[in-house]
DNA sequence: AAATAAGTGTGATCCAAATCACACTTTATT
DNA sequence: AATAAAGTGTGATTTGGATCACACTTATTT
């Protein structure tokens, strides 16, 4: 729990007491590799802050392609958002791609903490301050740039991404073929 | 003003001094057809909640064409936002395709609102969840879905907007050219 | 260590949408 | 009301990237 504290603690001092009123709504997962954490058609009950290990989420079109939403390491936080705010099912999964564990939590318990804790309600504010920006430059991405363009701009903000998994979920996440993706580096240098 | 409160009663109410207390915060500007209340490369003061009117929030590639982030009607917020958030230079603009009027804020008026009142620090926070949300949808949709499933989705979220603005900047907007929009609709009906 | 599965590179082919071109229409501007 | 500008539909052509196909490589599994 030292690591949920620091996290939290990046964006707003927390006092010990104020910790101790936090923790409860947080509990501990070890997750396999292949492990889904979220499953298409099933209630979302959790959210997610990764500790450590990899995790894609991801959905699959009518014709069985996949599209991953986004990659999940350390420090980040993953649900399918809309069925876990909206309580709705599932329309994506999240699978493990590289062992590690999980604090999960509740929407109850998001909303109760954010009530209780004016601090909690500026977290979680400037978590999705930041989550806002992020996307919004991935739409931008998506509308106006070149495959190539989009590989030099994963390659900047996920270097280690892409050692640690296949080509294939990364052509996955940039909306660009597996094939298409290999030319690029192939070609290019 | 009274806008702004019904707006912000959405999601909370306030007793009236505290609208007292966040009325100061807004400014009021008219605005006319063609106007820019951001433009690229200058300094992004202001956020905007819309009154009336129709905006476009767009940016410009290396070639000069444009891309249209998003549309902006009444109870919308805009800027560019990461310019607003992270106070660095526009990279975007917006442009005002109906007139109307709009209220502005600023960075310091947004934190100063949320640190002061819980329940501005709440509402901020549920804005940005939904906000969050539609950008998630949107980059699905840009991921996975031919022209035609993109026109059709956002004949289903803007049915209004089909009618009041040019058909070019909803190609624009949707990352397919004038030319394919145009002939989804002759062809297909 | 052998067998099976998953991931990757690369050529050949295909196709949806971009681009180019231009006439027509609607909307602003003077 | 006349002129200019902006927006739109539609054909012809081009093209970037998807798809198909298959060999090779690297991981898993037993």
């Amino acid at each position: 729990m030292n690591k949920l504290r620091a996290h939290i603690e990046k964006i707003t001092p927390l006092t010990d007491e104020e910790f101790e009123q936090i923790k409860p709504f947080f509990s501990l997962k070890k997750v396999r590799k292949n492990q889904y954490l979220i499953h298409e058609g099933d209630e979302v009950k959790y959210e997610y802050l990764v500790l450590s290990g990899i995790y894609k989420v991801f959905y699959v079109d009518q014709q069985g392609k996949e599209y991953i939403v986004q990659f999940a390491q350390e420090n980040w936080w993953m649900s399918d958002y809309r069925a876990f705010f909206k309580q709705t099912n599932a329309s994506m999964f999240i699978e493990c791609l590289e062992e590690g564990e999980v604090l999960y939590s509740t929407l109850q318990s998001r909303e109760k903490l954010s009530t209780d804790l004016h601090k909690m309600e500026h977290f979680f504010r400037v978590k999705l301050t930041n989550g806002y920006l992020a996307l919004q430059d991935r739409i931008k991405l998506l509308l106006s740039s070149t495959p190539q363009q989009r590989y030099e701009e994963f390659s900047k903000l996920y270097p280690d991404l892409l050692q640690r998994i296949p080509k294939k979920y990364i052509a996955e996440f940039l909306g660009v073929s597996r094939e298409t993706l290999s030319r690029l580096y192939s070609n290019s240098k």
